[in-house]
Order: C-alpha cells, then structure tokens, then sequence
DNA sequence: TAATATTTTTAGACAAATCTAAATAAATAA
DNA sequence: TTATTTATTTAGATTTGTCTAAAAATATTA
C-alpha cells in the first residue's frame, strides 16, 4: 500500500482544497496555498504523478485522480476528527485546534482513526462546521454558503469561517458572533457590499463585505 | 526555545533508555537500539553536542546534559500519556499501543498534552507500567522488579514487560499471563532458573528464566 | 500578430539524514 | 609491549525536499 510522506500528504490535501471540486489547479495557485516557490511545486508534481495521485502535463495544470482524491479526504478525515476530539474532549477553543490538527492528521494508522472516530460517537462535522468524512471517504455535502450570500430575512446558523487569523477572529468576538450564532440579514448596502445583521434580541449589528464573505452559514 | 526534528528527538529518547540512570552510552550501543549505523550516530551526535543535550568528545561516550534529560521526560510523558489513551480510551490492547505512540509522541503541542493528561485525569502509569512524567519532567520511580527477582510466597501484580515481540506475547498469552494478573511464586529451581507460579486459583504453571527476567511485577 | 508580461519548468545548489568504505583510535591478547 | 581485533570517526555519496536564477512556454495587450 502506498504511503505518502508528510510534505506529500500537504500538497496532496491542498489540491483538493484548491479544487472545488472538479477544478484544476495551478503551480502558482498552490505555491501561493503552501508558501513555497513554484520550482518546488513542479518538483512534487512530478513525484505526484508517478504516484498516480494526479493528473499532470507541463503546463496545463493538475487534478486528482481517483485515487487522489481518496487519499485526500483521508488526510481530511484525520484532521477534522482530531479537531472534533481537541475540542469536544480537549476543550480547545474553536480557533486553536487546527494548529494542533495540522500535526496529528499525519500520524496515518487506520485502527487509530477508526477508534477514534467511534470513541467521538462518529461526528459529521468538525468545530468549524466542515463534514467529516466517513470510513470510506464518503463526505456529506453541506448546504454552505457565504454569508454575503444569504437571502434577506431567512435565518442560518454560523458554521464556518474561512479565514481564521487572529485578527478575524478579534473581529469575529468584538461582533459576537461564534460558531453556531443564529442569525438573519435585515439589509444589504449596494454600495460597499455591507450588511446589517440581527443576532437574537440584540440591536441590528453591521458587518463589512469583507467580513461576511469569510463566514459560512449553514441554511 | 529549542525544537528537536523526528530523528533527534528518536535519538534523546534512545540515549536515556540506554543511560539507565546514570551511564554513559556507547555509538554502538546506540547504532544497534536505532537499527541505524555507527557513522550516523556520530554524526547526529555532533548536532546534539552542538545543541547542548549531550556531553560528548570523540572516542567517548555520550550523556545526556539536564537540558537533555529534560528533553527526553518530556518526549517519554507524550509516549505514555498516549498510550494510556489508546488503551484506555480507544480500546487498544496493550500490543498495539507502542507502535502508534511512537508517532504520537513527535506531536509537541505543549497545551496538547497538558490538556491530555487532564483529560485522562492525571495517570501514573503507562498501560505497560511505566511511570508516566509530570507536566515538570518529574517521574516516580517505581517499585518494580524482575519476576526472577521476586521472592518466594510473595504475592506480586504484573506490570511490566521488557521485550514486547510478537513471540513474546504470543507466549504470554498462553500462560494465562497478562498486566495486572496477580501471581505468586512457589518453587525455583536453581538449576535452570525456571519458577512455578501460583495464578489465582489455577493449577501451578511453570516458565522458564528468560520469560521470568523479562516480566516486571510491582509489589 | 508582434511585443510584452506572466507562468511554469529546468538546471544546478543546499541542508538534513542517512549510507558505505576507508582511516584512525582504543582495547585486548599474544 | 607489540600485534591484532574492535569501536569509532572521517570522507564522500545518496535521497528528499527545498531554493534561486535562468530558460522556455503560454497568455495578454497594443
């Protein structure tokens, strides 16, 4: 069975990222997901594709394979239950455990996921609101969409944000908003993309588009 | 503060189990316990000098500095504290904890692994009857001697096993012998070494030396 | 469509961790 | 105490993952 080593686990799962599904992706685009030089990216590519984990010609950009894509949502499933474990069991705060995740998703015995995923009672979404994939690399498809998105007056749940710097999530606690904040937007401003949101019984809170394009809710 | 790669730190904790305390090791010595060569120990020798963790010159042995015995408690208490978790929480059977341990023990999140050992409410043993360290590097030494050692119609509990192949277990399992069995011995015979054991209220079982030596029993 | 800009790849270098083979130091035996 | 054996180190090579600088391919724009 193949294995994979740690830089090669990273690309592997930042290609699935990038990809959205059935896009490809590009040397610089995954360059600029990995902090690393574009030589280095077309190193890896070549070793990738000798592994059959994607498809590849020079200069035409890549995409999972098959077998590719399994291998990713495995790395995904490890990460995300390790996550779910940090802050169900752990009491990690929401922002603290993908750190944390980065390093354990890399320890790859089965048994241990598998155990640790019935010892969770099988969570299907992880701290951020992301599925977790199942045994099989089965993943739900979760109804997310961006905040800036959400219709007028129908409320969604906070399930996700995109970018998790400190500073975002300075932001995100100065607002009160959290995972799991019910919420609903009253009005949205043409002019720069603002919105007015209201939280419960509180008074109507306004949110830049910047903002609201980094949180995900749930519908 | 310092950080130690994969191998250093598979190094340090090879250094300590080799000191027995106090003792300065060998390049051989050390070689044979990595499954490595004596050339790569010296070379990796000379990086752990240059950071401080061992007192070393040519041709002499190494120990490791405080600094270094700290380092290595510190790798030892992941391991363990580890180990009770799979055992204790994912249902891991005492054989199968180390290998995964070995992984998740280079995992240095200091915040992880305090958090941990609340999680697991403070263990002090690991499931093989190790004592684990304390988030201070402090670790109790523990009364533990060799089966060969125990005397006669003293009753002891199993704690410990030195050699952990397969065969060895394999053998183990055959005697009804397992962490925790309480055992009494009745008869040595000085002229192999070979004891009967009393096990609850099972006939006498005889095991030889070899198997006598390499079983730990707290008492 | 020719010129320019951007993206990607190649070529060659480097650090980490390991190895083999040869040289040297230390220990042991004759 | 000299010769031999054993242990250790050095020298030089290899693999993995990365880098910089330059070349080549592709895309964009005038």
């Amino acid at each position: 069975m193949l294995t994979f080593s740690i830089s090669e686990e990273n690309h592997i799962k930042a290609i699935y990222h990038l990809q959205h599904g059935d896009q490809s992706v590009s040397t610089n685009q995954l360059a600029a997901e990995l902090n690393t030089k574009p030589a280095s990216i077309t190193d890896m590519m070549k070793k990738l594709k000798a592994k059959k984990i994607i498809h590849y010609e020079a200069y035409k950009g890549f995409k999972l394979t098959p077998e590719g894509r399994k291998t990713a949502l495995m790395i995904i499933r490890r990460h995300r239950l390790w996550e779910y474990f940090l802050s169900e069991k752990l009491q990690f705060s929401w922002d603290e455990v993908h750190e944390v995740a980065e390093e354990l998703e890399h320890v790859s015995n089965e048994k241990l996921i598998n155990k640790l995923d019935e010892f969770l009672d099988f969570p299907r979404f992880d701290p951020h609101g992301d599925p977790i994939p199942d045994a099989s690399g089965k993943i739900e498809i979760s109804r997310q969409i961006a905040l800036s998105e959400l219709a007028i007056n129908k409320v969604a749940v906070v399930c996700n944000v995109k970018d998790q710097s400190a500073d975002m999530l300075d932001l995100l606690n100065h607002k009160s908003i959290a995972l799991g904040t019910k919420l609903e937007v009253k009005k949205k401003f043409d002019f720069d993309g603002s919105l007015e949101l209201k939280i419960g019984k509180q008074p109507l809170i306004n949110i830049s588009r910047q903002l609201a394009e980094n949180i995900y809710v749930k519908i």
